[in-house]
DNA sequence: CAGCATCCGCCCGGATACTG
DNA sequence: CAGTATCCGGGCGGATGCTG
């Protein structure tokens, strides 16, 4: 895939502006590391710090319409829905931890140019 | 470097936020087919189809401000000025193009999973 | 417990007009 | 040519309150 090309750089843009948003990356990440790959609503909110309700459920819902997450509800009282990561869902933690692990290497690099930037003004 | 430290996880989710704006990826990519990784302002605004002067200026900014291009101006009339890609933003372009594959192949995939999700509602 | 509904402030990005 | 200045609408995401 060329990321040059007018209607695949349409989806380059559009999946990476998804990824970018403020939860999802974070979630697939911490559903990875759940027990079993799994967690319920309420963890999940736990896991991520400072998430709201409706946000969380936006986020589970986009995860959900993308096919990166499965959602089962139990028939239950009270009420228990799991979460768990899908075969794709998994396959984008490669992508993922090679883009983290970039960013862990050139971080300082990164931080160095800012400060440098915002010194000049 | 782990995706679930939540200071690393701060400085992941911060740098995909940018990545994952409407037109900081195109912008390097752009740059990396440029003869030379260089090109100039309207060069630019021209291969960004759609994108306005004003966007265009706050996007080489904040590119400018993580080291990611450089801007070199000619004192000449009229004025001119050249953007050029730096070793930090062409190493940016492994990764990228990692992601880029990985969204190729499964594309079909997260299309189907979204057909089948808005089908059901 | 796991949500949906509602309201709302903020910022991103587009349009337009002007300038060195 | 390469910006800056200003205005503005839409959407993201947080807070709160209510339900099956």
């Amino acid at each position: 895939m060329r990321l040059c090309e007018t209607e695949e750089s349409r989806v380059v843009r559009e999946l990476m502006g998804k990824l970018g948003d403020k939860w999802s990356v974070l979630l697939v990440v911490m559903l990875a590391k759940a027990p079993g790959q799994r967690a319920r609503f309420s963890e999940l909110q736990r896991m991520l710090t400072g998430i709201s309700q409706r946000v969380l459920t936006t986020t589970l819902r986009d995860a959900e319409r993308d096919g990166f997450v499965a959602r089962e509800v139990f028939a239950e009282v009270p009420p228990r829905v799991e979460y768990e990561l899908t075969e794709l869902g998994r396959s984008l933690l490669g992508p993922m931890e090679h883009l983290a692990r970039w960013i862990g290497e050139h971080w300082p690099t990164i931080a160095a140019a800012r400060e440098r930037f915002d010194r000049r003004g």
